[in-house]
DNA sequence: CTGAAAGCGCTAACAA
DNA sequence: TTGTTAGCGCTTTCAG
């Protein structure tokens, strides 16, 4: 490999001007230049990044940091990639599987200047650890961080809770049950809030008898249809409805909940939507596959502004933050 | 931040020996490594990764090709990102988006020694321009590689079909349809192979009337129950079934397809399994969710090969290579 | 067991 | 416009 000095000594100029050529400086004669990239085509010479890297203190590098990647962070993690790589810096993943140790790695990454900032995903570190590297680079987060020393792109469900909860008030839908997920997180507390603030507004009965928990997978959402149903879990009925009080409306966690509700209620009967309307979060590809109206959130912006708040650091400008709503996917479950 | 010099004025030792102590050579008095490592604690030093990288000559670092992130390779990149880790090894995505150029940037990347290996997941450039990176570091390749020159750890479909048919056939199954994937692959060829010796091999009549090409998502898996049926794909009849001849058995090109099978089999009153068993491929999650039995290629194993064909160059030693074997797992669908 | 010194390959003042 | 010369921070002979 022929390295910047060859260039230099075959070229008949020196190491300063072949850099200039190579940073695209203008203070460069045309001949020069011509001469110069001359050789280094001849010579199919490129320079070594880790000398640039050391010489210039920075990486181009940032570190993405999640527990385990799953289909739910893929469209986030890809987006900020992309974004990422537009302004040319590139991306290494720090997969932890849950162990502080592991992850901790990632942190030791940024000290040691191997990446120049850090984009938290999912993290499992005490928080304080975490700002207490906020000195050796930039560190953002998508998971909402209680500590104002992370800047975070967390959403607060609360809008788009609401979002949802009016499209169902709109269409006339008063009996509205919710399949919460995680018991007790800052985002079912604001999700929770939403509900009832809206259904307080409307002067409308709150259901809390309809309130379902730890509702996270597909299965979880065949089973709230089959406990709403009155149906033993184990057991595939197939008598009709009970002619009973049932809600109108069941809110998701998530598509995957959804499209279990969608196809458990489809299969005892519950027609969707004309007895039973179905609203979802996250808008993902079985929500558009199985036509499950979803709201969505602004995945690819909220990636955008990740990269905009370590901007600061990492280009020496602040990229302007894209403002951040979510918007409504109405589709045939509603 | 603090560097060698410091720690080794401060520790009265030179350079070279805070050298030895990092990195655990044994020619050092233990007193000596002692007051070295007190003086590196004190002063929270941690040793610049660009300069060990640009001294050494290598990064431990790997970069990961694909056009695009999807849940498809999400257990494959997954489980290459921790078999990486566990040699100390960093991997860094570059997706593509089909764009040659961008896709290039990993390549350069090599040449540049920013990465000391490459795993191509799906390439979109030339092959001989792949194959001209070569010497510059190691490349191995998920995807099927037509080229010896470049390892790969793709793995012949015949045998996870052949594994498909028999299974069927051991049930007494023999009326088979077939839903594959891009037609005129050597993945697609190297399946009907494996279907029609099969067949032969029993003696039993081979369906080509029943072979359904470019069978990728959801969807085109409802379809094909629709075809089968003699249903208008625009209509959701409810009709009882056509009396006529059909299929035992549908194996479906991925479990997303084999998701659609399912559901608008069952939509239309076609008992599964009684009348119709499905089989599908990648054993992905919603193939478990589903009860869908599903043909399992050793992604884990494939990603340990990934890295053990990467091994001799960047660790020296050939790490021993694991035989890859599909295995079927069964469930409620056969 | 320890130290001196020459790299690794590039950048960026500062001069000219 | 171009060259000189220190770095950047660590590794690694080669001596001692």
């Amino acid at each position: 490999m022929s390295n910047l000095e060859q260039i230099a000594k075959l070229s008949g100029f020196s190491k300063a001007t072949v850099s200039r050529v190579l940073n695209k400086s203008r203070h460069v004669s045309p001949d020069t230049r011509a001469k110069i990239l001359q050789v280094i085509q001849e010579m199919d010479y490129v320079p070594n990044r880790n000398a640039i890297s050391l010489s210039k203190g920075k990486t181009l590098q940032i570190g993405m940091i999640t527990t385990v990647m799953t289909e739910i962070i893929l469209p986030f993690m890809t987006s900020f990639v992309e974004v990422a790589a537009e302004h040319g810096f590139q991306t290494i993943i720090y997969t932890s599987d849950s162990d502080q140790e592991r992850e901790l790695q990632a942190f030791e990454d940024l000290k040691q200047k191997r990446v120049d900032g850090l984009l938290i995903i999912t993290c499992v570190n005490e928080l304080s650890v975490v700002s207490s590297y906020g000195k050796y680079g930039p560190i953002v987060s998508w998971q909402r961080m209680d500590r104002p020393d992370i800047p975070s792109v967390a959403m607060d469900q609360y809008d788009g809770y609401a979002l949802a909860i009016e499209h169902l008030l709109s269409q006339g839908i008063t009996r509205i049950a919710n399949a919460f997920g995680r018991p007790s997180s800052l985002n079912t507390r604001r999700r929770i809030q939403a509900y009832e603030d809206s259904m307080n507004k409307h002067q409308l009965e709150i259901r809390k008898d309809w309130y379902f928990d730890a509702v996270y997978h597909l299965e979880h959402g065949q089973d709230v249809v089959r406990r709403l149903l009155g149906i033993p879990s184990d057991l595939h009925s197939e008598d009709g409805l009970p002619g009973k009080n049932l809600p109108q409306a069941i809110v998701c966690a998530n598509d995957y909940v959804a499209a279990g509700v969608l196809s458990e209620a489809r299969r005892h009967g519950w027609n969707v939507p004309g007895e039973l309307r179905i609203v979802s979060f996250d808008n993902m590809q079985i929500a558009q596959t199985l036509g499950i109206t979803s709201v969505q959130n602004p995945i690819r912006d909220q990636a955008y502004n990740a990269f905009a708040l370590l901007s600061p650091s990492l280009l020496n400008r602040q990229l302007p933050l894209k403002p951040l709503d979510f918007s409504l996917a109405v589709r045939e479950t509603t």
